[in-house]
DNA sequence: AGCACGCCGACT
DNA sequence: GTCGGCGTGCTC
């Protein structure tokens, strides 16, 4: 192999192109795909590193032209051919440079583990900066004196790099000239984040029961016949999903195979850890969010050499570089995590799926209550079904009360608690047996009911609930329908109309003052913020240092409680009209996960569902844990509205600091697109993003929608090869989101 | 990103 | 004419 095609690694993805190289004759052999090599590159003879894609005998270049390979960069850093072909999936799926999608799939992932920021500040005084300036001014050296006035006119010391280069239009020129006259200095700051360390190990005796092992047989024997459609397990909370997970593995380490674990997020599943710790011993490593760059590198190094068979992880547990992978299990494979919120924005259970068919792996997928995606592929035979309809030992299922809040208004009470929560909360403490309430709180603005009859106002054109902005505006956040917020409830005409808007802090209080003497948690993102706060708040509650948790959707996942028989979700409807087309999905899912945290010891348990609601389905269904007729009620909600998986939703965001440009920006866009549409695509929008300003950037987004996904890609393949020759929108940010799952 | 090249106004 | 800044385009 005389060449290599390279993608130089540099930090502005404007180089979205390899370029080609020769091997020298020292690598010759010793060179393979996906090494980190040193190149020069450019005429100023620079050094920067690069990533080998393609190893090649045929020169796409004049030969004599092609400089050679420098050598491999220091830590040699290899990634598997297959990782590569996955990046290039997942550029081509997702929209994103082929950059970006490396580094995502890459072992040392700079953007996680480490954020530099560059600042610009005056190196000298003011009265010296002010003398170089009067002497800039009178020669006339516009783009200095632009610089130099900005610094000295604002009050802080320094200004960020590049927003200086965004707003002042610094060039690297400019920049270094001020430099060399030592007038201004360039800092920059890098910040690391810290590790956890693991736990202990244990012996642990298994059996399984007849219905989990008849999946591990059938998925098992599907396998051996070469069948590698995905599965998807639904089995209800406390079925034993995660027995059937591990019996799966340990067929596949039989093998000589390997197998990565995705869990929506490792602390909010320690126990699941522990018990793959306490089945697989030293084989199973761990890596998560917050290692570092050093040691997530080793993980999957370890990884590479054999050391480790089995990686536990969010998403980004996927890129594991196992060389013989045979399953991927994707645990609660309905959270939304799975959804990467960095362009790639790629969806883990897909991009899972994905690798999976590249090397011959199969795919497991687990959950109470599937997302409509994954279940609607089983229904189109594309996923194998599996079920666990009953829990381990026959232990019943809780029992779900739906409580009318618009009733409790009626009778005057306007407290948070329902008669009968207060109720059966009292009954609890007395019995001294332990209570959860959980606030579904999700979504950036609020929407806007009425509470005296539940009338959600709603958008004419797209069937999800307005958002409530600033100054009584109501907004749509997919075609940006605008209305102002009504004094009356349009429907019954009561005064009691408005934003709902509830804490858990409210809550706590509250619990406080109705029950005084009960000792009560709140776990909620404030109280999470420092270093093992989850950690703390699990354990004094599961040791039963507290009589009530109180908390946000971190509460309701994946935790055991034996001691809890009572749980109360305060508002169902807070989810509900989160103002976009998955809010009752994840109303039903929250509901659902919630009721499944009463009665996992041997007590049975009752939950409490209150809602201004009480008759819309997913309430209905999820009081019932009725998946299937929470399904069918939304997958004919999907179809008539065409969205996904009836359909498929191409988002594409804009971001800029300017309102302005953005807004003509935004206009410019559907022009463009509007310019190489097809009859197949619907346009909608823009309107503004659901936090249609966020850190100071503003944010707006365009639809596309089409049931053919090929369509989709192909007209992104389009736009990105003309983006870069439209003037005005190459200062901002554009980004695409196939399947949006969480709301932008 | 960083470097060269070439255009264009200012100064000797 | 020359000097030097600033915008543009290219990098195997």
């Amino acid at each position: 192999m005389k060449f290599a095609n390279i993608i130089v690694d540099i930090s502005l993805e404007k180089l979205d192109r390899t370029f080609q190289y020769r091997v020298p004759e020292e690598l010759q052999g010793i060179l393979k795909e996906g090494m980190q090599v040193r190149i020069p590159f450019g005429n100023g003879g620079r050094t920067l590193t690069g990533y080998v894609l393609e190893l090649t005998d045929t020169c796409e270049w004049d030969e004599k032209k092609l400089k050679p390979i420098l050598g491999l960069a220091e830590k040699g850093i290899r990634l598997e051919g297959q990782l590569i072909a996955l990046a290039a999936w997942m550029r081509r799926t997702y929209g994103s440079t082929m950059n970006q999608a490396l580094k995502t799939v890459l072992p040392v992932k700079k953007s996680v583990q480490e954020k530099i920021s560059r600042k610009v500040r005056l190196a000298v005084t003011r009265e010296e900066a002010e003398a170089a300036l009067a002497e800039m001014e009178r020669k006339h050296q516009t783009a200095r004196v632009r610089i130099i006035k900005a610094l000295l006119e604002q009050t802080v010391q320094d200004m960020d790099y590049a927003a200086a280069q965004k707003e002042l239009g610094l060039t690297a020129a400019t920049a270094r000239k001020l430099m060399e006259l030592g007038l201004i200095r360039i800092e920059s700051d890098t910040i690391f984040r810290n590790p956890v360390r693991p736990s202990e190990v244990q012996a642990h005796p298994f059996t399984l029961y007849p219905a989990q092992q008849a999946i591990v047989e059938d998925v098992a024997a599907r396998a051996a016949a070469g069948d590698l459609r995905p599965s998807l397990i639904h089995g209800v909370t406390g079925s034993g999903k995660t027995e059937v997970y591990m019996e799966l593995i340990a067929a596949v380490l039989e093998q000589g195979k390997e197998a990565v674990v995705l869990i929506p997020e490792i602390a909010l599943t320690f126990q699941t850890v522990l018990r793959f710790y306490r089945r697989f011993g030293d084989q199973v490593s761990i890596i998560h969010s917050k290692l570092s760059a050093g040691e997530r590198y080793d993980q999957f190094e370890r990884a590479r050499r054999g050391e480790v068979k089995v990686m536990i992880g969010p998403r980004s547990a996927l890129f594991t570089p196992f060389p013989r992978l045979g399953v991927i299990v994707i645990d609660e494979e309905h959270e939304g995590s799975y959804k990467s919120e960095n362009a790639p924005r790629y969806h883990a259970r897909e991009a899972a799926i994905e690798r999976a068919r590249m090397c011959g792996a199969f795919v497991v997928l687990g959950s109470a209550t599937p997302s409509v995606d994954s279940y609607e592929r089983t229904k189109e035979g594309l996923y194998r079904l599996y079920e666990l309809p009953l829990r381990v030992e026959n232990r019943a299922m809780p029992e779900t009360e739906v409580v009318d809040l618009r009733e409790e208004l009626r009778m005057g009470n306007r407290s948070i608690f329902s008669a009968r929560l207060k109720e059966l909360m009292e009954d609890r403490l007395r019995k001294g047996e332990q209570i959860m309430l959980f606030l579904n709180r999700r979504g950036y603005a609020g929407f806007v009911s009425c509470r005296a009859c539940g009338h959600v106002i709603k958008c004419p054109h797209c069937d999800v609930s307005l958002s409530l902005h600033h100054g009584g505006r109501m907004v749509c956040h997919y075609c940006g329908y605008q209305t102002v917020q009504p004094k009356k409830c349009p429907s019954c005409g009561s005064a009691y109309i408005g934003a709902f808007r509830a804490g858990t802090q409210q809550v706590a209080e509250a619990a406080a003052k109705t029950f005084p003497g009960a000792r009560i948690l709140r776990m909620d993102f404030d109280t999470t913020r420092q270093k093992g706060g989850y950690e703390r708040i699990l354990e004094a509650f599961s040791k039963k240092q507290a009589d009530i948790l109180v908390g946000t959707q971190m509460i309701v996942k994946g935790h055991d409680f034996p001691g809890v028989t009572l749980v109360g979700a305060l508002a169902a409807d807070l989810s509900l009209y989160a103002g976009d087309y998955r809010a009752a999905e994840r109303t039903f899912q929250l509901l659902v996960q919630a009721a499944g945290r009463a009665g996992r010891g041997t007590t049975p348990g009752t939950a409490v569902i209150q809602t201004y609601s009480p008759d819309h389905y997913s309430i209905e269904t999820a009081a019932d844990q009725d998946y299937k007729a929470f399904f069918e009620k939304e997958m004919a909600f999907r179809r008539m509205m065409n969205y996904p998986p009836a359909a498929h939703l191409m988002a594409l965001y804009l971001m800029s600091e300017d309102e302005e440009a953005l807004n003509r920006g935004a206009v410019r866009l559907k022009a463009l697109a509007m310019s190489h549409t097809r009859q197949e695509i619907a346009l909608i929008g823009p309107s503004d993003a659901g936090l249609s300003k966020l850190k100071d950037v503003y944010r707006k987004v365009l639809y596309l929608k089409c049931t053919e996904m090929n369509y989709l890609t192909e007209w992104k393949g389009w736009l990105e090869a003309v983006l870069p020759k439209e003037k005005q929108l190459s200062t901002f940010n554009i980004q695409f989101d196939m399947d949006p799952v969480n709301p932008f």
